[in-house]
DNA sequence: GGCGAGGTATACAGATCAGTATACTTGTGA
DNA sequence: TCACAAGTATACTGATCTGTATACCTCGCC
């Protein structure tokens, strides 16, 4: 809504900052003392730029989801066979748990900000329909019967993956070979 | 460990309102002394019984682990079929989601506490792992199918349907059926 | 009888939290 | 040149946090 105002180089390093901070020792444990001391900012330039901490928190998810998103996106494009495309979430995966191991920022923050009108609630929400409307598209795209069932299995799938990230236990792989077994036999030329 | 202390009446009571905090509201946002003031009990009372706060944390996790696993296997043991067994912990969900619609606590838990060290840690992946184990075992006594594959699988659909409960996705019946048709289709007599 | 465990009541220490106040600096564009 | 936007520096407010100190109460049991 307000995100039109021009983001400045301090507002960038804040951003930046900020995103470590919350996803690798969470939201309600990380002050804004801290994040404005880490990215080399005074408090007072930290509250000109994002007005408050749940404003910054806001601000901190949608800009995950952008590039989140971006991932996806790019490993869809990626892809050449249609059936390949509806899987191709799967190995954007592959490559966002690279870098992220505490599991999904957005699943995270809602264990930690139980207010379901804080903004938060919605980002997280838009972002698994954004997923699971991709899927269903993908699907529809490669002929697949029953898309929305099958969009719904995969998207569990995906955050069955994400939610055991953190834990001793080896799911990727599984997973996307379930997946890509899910979306064969719903996929016209494969049965 | 030192859980052999026996239980007084105030222990009790401070760890039913624990739980009810803990889990609705998150850890970190739940101070010691509203848990003290809902349970109707001193804060010196209270650091008698768990000594600090973290301890209380890991108490509220261990006694939501032994409710949640007395309920699986009970749903285990309502079911006769071996292949109905199997996807029993999904039977036990639909239960357990009815009044606990903020996810999982044991990921939650992880969200809020990364530090590895943390007892919390331990419980969550203790937790997990024995349903893993608990999904494997039924499905070798079920004699399914390359058991140890399919019980990861389980797992992940199980933890993807916790995952998404606190956004406005119904995946618990499709989660179900699937989990139903991923043991059908490695029992043998379904082949 | 008395003693000790469990609990109450209240106050407090020390740290940290989100957010604000005041005064100064610096770069840029009209 | 000069006005303004962005940022710095520092101090502060009031609330809240975990954990402790001190003094008292009240049972049950040896």
């Amino acid at each position: 809504m307000e995100n039109t105002r021009p983001m400045t180089a301090a507002g960038r390093r804040i951003l930046a900052a900020a995103e470590e901070l919350f996803y690798t020792r969470g939201i309600t444990a990380v002050g804004v003392d801290l994040i404005a001391e880490r990215s080399g900012v005074t408090k007072r330039t930290l509250y000109n730029r994002f007005g408050s901490k749940d404003h910054l928190v806001a601000a901190y998810l949608t800009e995950r989801d952008r590039r989140w998103r971006a991932l996806v996106l790019a490993a869809v494009d990626a892809r050449t066979d249609p059936v390949d495309k509806v899987t191709a979430p799967f190995d954007a995966l592959r490559t966002w748990s690279a870098g992220n191991t505490r599991g999904c920022a957005f699943i995270n923050a809602l264990a930690e900000l139980p207010d379901p009108s804080h903004p938060a609630h919605r980002i997280a929400a838009d972002q698994k329909l954004w997923l699971r409307t991709l899927f269903e598209e993908l699907a529809t795209t490669a002929g697949c019967r029953e898309p929305t069932t099958l969009a719904t299995r995969l998207l569990v799938l995906h955050e069955g993956t994400l939610a055991t990230q953190p834990l001793p236990l080896d799911t990727l792989s599984g997973s996307a070979d379930l997946a890509r077994a899910l979306v064969r036999s719903g996929a016209p030329d494969t049965r």
